[in-house]
DNA sequence: TAGATTGTTAATCGATTAACAATC
DNA sequence: TAGATTGTTAATCGATTAACAATC
């Protein structure tokens, strides 16, 4: 498996050459991308030899083809059903990426929440009582949540996510979990980014 | 300067013993704080001493001490001016935040957005029109901001800024920009995020 | 003292870069 | 052909880990 770091730049290279594509390019150079993305072309190079896509010595790479290959080790052949548990500020706010997921082949299946005026089922994404998470996950064959609860509730949250035996969690609560044998959380705190930003720059 | 992820790693140790201490604890091990957060005993006494953090090899280190340390390391002891601009459903979610970030010496001063229906100087945190941003970005000395705005105003919004020449800007927009001499940008890509996560939960 | 933990050094590991032969 | 770029190898760099002497 690749690490990380290969995989965040797999990701900043597709969303560049989207860009470029949409200007009307048709080649580039590993030269341009690694210039655009401030990295080193010879890491440009290593990753695509790691990925498999190939280029010529004469136009550089077809972003077409990049793009296709970067879809396939994405696995964006197939629809991923996610659900969003706690749907208060954030929770909305992802809502509203739908149109962005959806052409990323992420569909946003269903939200949970506690509040009976959230609460509404006939919905284009039908809002459920958190009372009916853990049948639906089961019912649905779910492997991927949100969870953007308050503090208080996270826990209980995060608990009967793992029991339901859910595999990825994106979790914006504060409440930092580690990863178990089944599942895997990815923790987005946005205080701590604040704060990693406040320290680089009076650092710099 | 420290690395990134050294940083990120003092950040989830300040969060963890926050956790402890809220527990009673008042000494904790270096082992434990491995254990804890999934990383090896080793790195933990690393970091601690980089960061110059002692302790003794009776009763371990003393969380009181760790965290002070932290907060004057992260420079805790001065405020932070930030502003948001794009005052729609993250950006809202982010003025929710306001008691988390007051905490930690985080202040939110203003929000900006150009619907004249979301404008409201009077709020306990004012909204005015991004008409005033520049200038009131250079009447406050505000060094940094959130950006939350539509797609379709990222690259506008974000060449005001650094032409005001604001020193960091946490980004929620899938623009991609590097950073400046002047201006360190953090990018949160949260599509980037749930893609990551699938690949990983894929290749497990 | 015996046992446990820190602080630090040296070894290891992995990721990035430099360099260049092969190729168009 | 001359020039430019890819693909790949070896060198470098930096971060993590293992190990252990010093210390309580």
């Amino acid at each position: 498996m690749e690490s990380a770091e290969r995989i965040n730049r797999l990701l900043n290279y597709k969303t560049f050459l989207y860009q470029l594509r949409s200007l009307g390019f048709i080649k580039v150079f590993s030269d341009n991308i690694a210039d655009a993305l401030g990295i080193s072309a010879s890491l440009v190079r290593k990753d695509f030899g790691v990925f498999g896509i190939v280029g010529s010595q004469k136009g550089g790479y077809e972003i077409e083809k990049i793009l296709e290959k970067i879809q396939e080790i994405l696995g964006k052949d197939t629809v991923q059903k996610i659900i969003i548990v706690g749907v208060g500020r954030i929770g909305t706010a992802l809502l509203e990426y739908k149109k962005g997921f959806d052409k990323e082949g992420i569909k946003i299946v269903a939200g949970f929440d506690i509040d009976p005026a959230t609460i509404d089922p006939e919905a284009e994404i039908p809002v459920y009582s958190t009372s009916l998470l853990y049948d639906y996950i089961q019912d649905n064959h779910i492997q991927f949540a949100i969870v953007s609860v308050p503090e208080s509730a996270a826990q209980q949250t995060l608990e009967t996510l793992k029991a339901a035996h859910i595999y990825g969690i994106l979790n914006f609560t504060t409440l930092r979990l580690k990863n178990t044998e089944e599942t895997i959380i990815s923790n987005i705190n946005i205080e701590h980014e604040l704060s990693r930003l406040i320290y680089f720059v009076k650092n710099r």
